[in-house]
DNA sequence: CTTGACAACAAGAATCATTCCTATATAATA
DNA sequence: TATTATATAGGAATGATTCTTGTTGTCAAG
């Protein structure tokens, strides 16, 4: 069966890691893994509770900040007001469009400039590109007034 | 004498804004210049005290985003405990040092791919670069060990 | 210079995302 | 299965930021 074995692949993946299995860490994997994009945490404490409705969302929380001190997940702080939370994977950056608060995955890597693994001496462990404006849709729309 | 120059100088650049002049926003401007470097919103209330012992930290916020909103100063969020804020200058990004929390002034805008207007059709009006890792000085305390 | 309208301010309460605390439940291991 | 350490649920605490209200100050018109 296919759901098997991506469940047995997420489990790998944790044990690799040192990270205990635990049914709340496998849900929060998943939701990650389904969406495929940044979801504010609020978002992941929902699809977490669809299958396990007593989860706290203080364990949304501590699961996150293990997955993220673990390399799994990155934590995405584009916006003061939220945090969102994306699996790591490909270098990308993030836009938000000041007025419909959207955030855009952009990719500025084929500029190659955010490959650099060190600055005046100080060793790069991690890279985060905010882009702020207005968005695509929000200019045709501003166009139309 | 200079110091009225100065002054001069800070106020006519509010009016250009359609800022009104008050004496707190006079003082949290002049902090912010004094320093040439990022100050958080706590070490800016802290300077503005020494002139004006009776300011108010709510205070200090509203002018903060009003400089903001007005493009005078510029929000660094690299750190989600603090909030920092610094003049409106040359085009720099930000690094933070996991171990010391040390945040240091970087510059890659020589790769010149800072430059760009517009990503995917969004138009870019502000970009935000931070970077995460350990800083020089805590690479040598580290190698000592 | 005085005055009036309206914005800015001080003080402190309220908000809200995040963290902390503690008793209980559970995963990993032998 | 028993043991031990860690994870979790639930709820309280924290703390940066924002909001509210009555007062003060700015600035422009007279």
């Amino acid at each position: 069966m296919i759901k098997t074995d991506v469940l047995l692949n997420i489990k790998n993946c944790l044990k690799e890691k040192d990270i205990k299995v635990t049914p709340q860490r496998l849900e929060v994997y998943k939701a990650l893994m389904n969406y495929d994009t940044h979801l504010s945490v609020e978002e992941i404490f929902n699809k977490v509770r669809e299958n396990n409705p007593s989860v706290s969302l203080g364990t949304i929380y501590a699961i996150l900040a293990n997955f993220r001190d673990n390399g799994l997940v990155k934590e995405v702080k584009i916006d003061s007001e939220r945090s969102f939370f994306e699996m790591q994977r490909d270098t990308h950056q993030h836009f938000l469009c000041y007025d419909c608060k959207n955030i855009y995955d952009v990719d500025f890597s084929k500029f190659s400039c955010f490959e650099h693994k060190s600055i005046d001496g100080h060793k790069i462990d991690d890279f985060h590109g905010y882009f702020y404006g207005i968005c695509k849709n929000c200019s045709k729309k501003k166009a139309k007034q």
